[in-house]
DNA sequence: TTTAGTGTCATAATACACTATGACACTATG
DNA sequence: CATAGTGTCATAGTGTATTATGACACTAAA
């Protein structure tokens, strides 16, 4: 995996791992790979992958069977994208709103995201 | 200055510097803040400013004149907008795009967004 | 029971951001 | 000249992310 220089590699874990978990690729009650195989996969420190598991776990996004491993909870889903969706619009749409006035950028520059958006509002669920 | 964790500190410091610059309120060969003025306002090391101001002038946005300061170079609010809108429409348009599909955010989440940038159409210069 | 696979904990080492502080050369101004 | 304000460099200390490694308890399956 290819991780960014400025931020902490076990968040980048834990949104990884959350992203799956949005997309659907892992389901409610699936098991999550091992902290070793991850940690192998991502070229990564055990611990490293053990703290974004330990602290997704808090969050109540996935749990542990002990001897086992760890599995998505059960509405790891809805809450993920309650919480992403709050955190987003709270904390991130703000800077964005701010280099959208400062850099100027209009619908030309923006025009993927504005048709991404209005993709979204035909959809119906 | 209220910091973000997540972030290094010289570099939110370059942001602010560079936020200054391009919202005019520091404009091309006035002199900015002294290293040690800047990092008593900010509650900071004289180091921690140091290397913001290092940063700033490797990418040519500010200039030293010798036992006077720090100035914004002649070209720096150009400059600056160029290689800001570069790297928001290279590096942060595309995560905020997944962002926007997977959370699945309309226009009416995005409404305050899309007026901006709709604003910003309306400009002429 | 043995084996392999889980998480978990403890320890030490490395790297780096940040702080704290002192000292020095330069410039403007009295 | 002396003084105060600039940047700059060096040194040492702190905190923390990350790595490296070993050991242990648990579970499933041969």
């Amino acid at each position: 995996m290819d991780f960014n220089d400025t931020k902490n590699i076990f968040l980048q874990i834990r949104d990884w791992v959350a992203d799956q978990i949005l997309q659907g690729k892992i389901i409610a009650g699936e098991k999550i790979p091992s902290v070793r195989e991850l940690a192998v996969d991502m070229e990564v420190n055990r611990n490293t992958v053990m703290r974004s598991y330990a602290l997704m776990e808090e969050e109540g996004i996935i749990e542990n069977k002990r001897g086992i491993g760890f599995f998505v909870a059960a509405d790891a889903k809805v809450n993920l994208l309650k919480m992403q969706k709050r955190s987003f619009l709270k904390d991130e749409l703000p800077a964005i709103l701010h280099k959208v006035e400062v850099l100027k950028l209009n619908s030309e520059d923006l025009q993927i995201l504005i048709q991404t958006i209005q993709s979204n509002d035909h959809e119906n669920q």
